[in-house]
DNA sequence: CAACTTTATTTAAAATATGTTTAAATTTAA
DNA sequence: TTAAATTTAAACATATTTTAAATAAAGTTG
């Protein structure tokens, strides 16, 4: 599904680099700042952040002052501290300011990740995925999306869709197709598969590109 | 609230004693073995353990071994692993295998306090308020806020409300929503869902502008 | 290859299904 | 008891699906 967004505020330039390389690297997406100011509200307003990663020792206000304040209004994104202090107050201090990990300066950048996707795994919930060439199924609402683009289909089109890339590269006949999508089959017409076939192919492949679903003369339809 | 029961499993038998002296110290009950045997299971199956502190390095069956067998039996209890090993790709193992956290031998004992306190604090999920897009739900007085105007809303809107910004991205059919709002869903009719969200919806967004619940022709409705 | 046959695709109108709104009837809570 | 909340049915508004007919493409045969 689409990419994990991570913010970063981490005040020291050349490590906020270091720690947007490396997790952009490992397929995030970050948003990184030097200092916590509107902007860094507003992204947690505008954007789904799925984790925060926040220096505790700012200039200015201090991060966990920040986020026991974000937390207080109701915010639940998940946090790491990262911090140079290391001494055993500031760790449980850390802990009580509503953290979900906490890693000490200078880290090791493996382990940083491995934290990373751990909080991020146990909070995030999509479990529920089927992916077949590009086009991404998430059970969870029912939505499929090409290229991260969700994709508005109707309920027979879903239905349609899903019988087919459930039985990518096996060929489906007209009947089979009417019986295992339309409950009703009895009474429907053979063509009214073609007809619903040309709409979702429109739907998933308006240039005609990416030939998903090709039909085979005599035979039926194959999606590959 | 009672106290929080902790399960730890370590074989070396001077640090079980340090751990449950410590934790014991700092409130929490312990229940403590130098192996993994069936009074593990069992403790497990009667207790209502809030925390497993396992050890890795365990004579016999290792400790991620037994972990992900109760895991994939449903068990869901937090874990923290107590490890010798301080490799990275243990490390990484480690979180991989329903890890909530990770500690190394030799540990700062007020280090593993803090961590402890933590799995269990976010594992015990005693959250007040609730946030989702700029709607806030505070359960101390069941009241919803818009940009920090509060919305006035019947017993009826208040549900069903809070059954969807639970379920924040999730589909959510119209049986569903009579079956889990509605106590008495087995008398009414389908279509009175519809009606009940046109009328939430005029209360929380007026203008339409919002669209925080959007219908899904023939699926239901879905508030993101 | 050219005429023919078969099958698939496209188009558009008609039929059907689903969602929204309104308003009256009923129930519930103050 | 009264006012507010909720349910229900019906009217209205849209969107989807089916069907049939026209067009296009592919396969067959002399």
């Amino acid at each position: 599904m689409s990419n994990k967004l991570i913010l970063i505020v981490e005040d020291e330039e050349d490590i906020l680099e270091l720690l947007e390389y490396t997790l952009q690297k490992e397929g995030f997406e970050t948003i990184g700042f030097l200092t916590i100011d509107k902007n860094v509200r507003k992204v947690l307003d505008e954007e789904n952040i799925d984790l925060i990663l926040m220096d505790r020792n700012l200039p200015g206000i201090e991060g966990t002052t920040f986020i026991n304040e974000i937390k207080k209004q109701g915010y639940s994104n998940p946090v790491i501290y990262v911090t140079a202090k290391d001494n055993d107050d500031d760790i449980i201090e850390g802990f009580n300011s509503y953290a979900d990990d906490y890693i000490t300066k200078p880290f090791n950048i493996k382990e940083l990740c491995a934290r990373v996707k751990a909080v991020i795994k146990r909070s995030s919930k999509d479990i529920d995925i089927l992916k077949v060439r590009d086009i991404v199924y998430k059970s969870s609402n029912k939505k499929f999306s090409i290229e991260d683009v969700e994709i508005d289909l109707t309920h027979l089109e879903h239905d349609l869709l899903l019988e087919f890339i459930k039985n990518k590269d096996i060929l489906m006949t007209r009947e089979h197709l009417l019986n295992s999508v339309w409950q009703d089959s009895f009474d429907k017409k053979i063509k009214t598969v073609n007809v619903a076939i040309k709409r979702l192919k429109a739907k998933i492949d308006p240039d005609g590109k990416k030939e998903y679903i090709r039909s085979i003369r005599g035979e039926g339809y194959i999606f590959c």
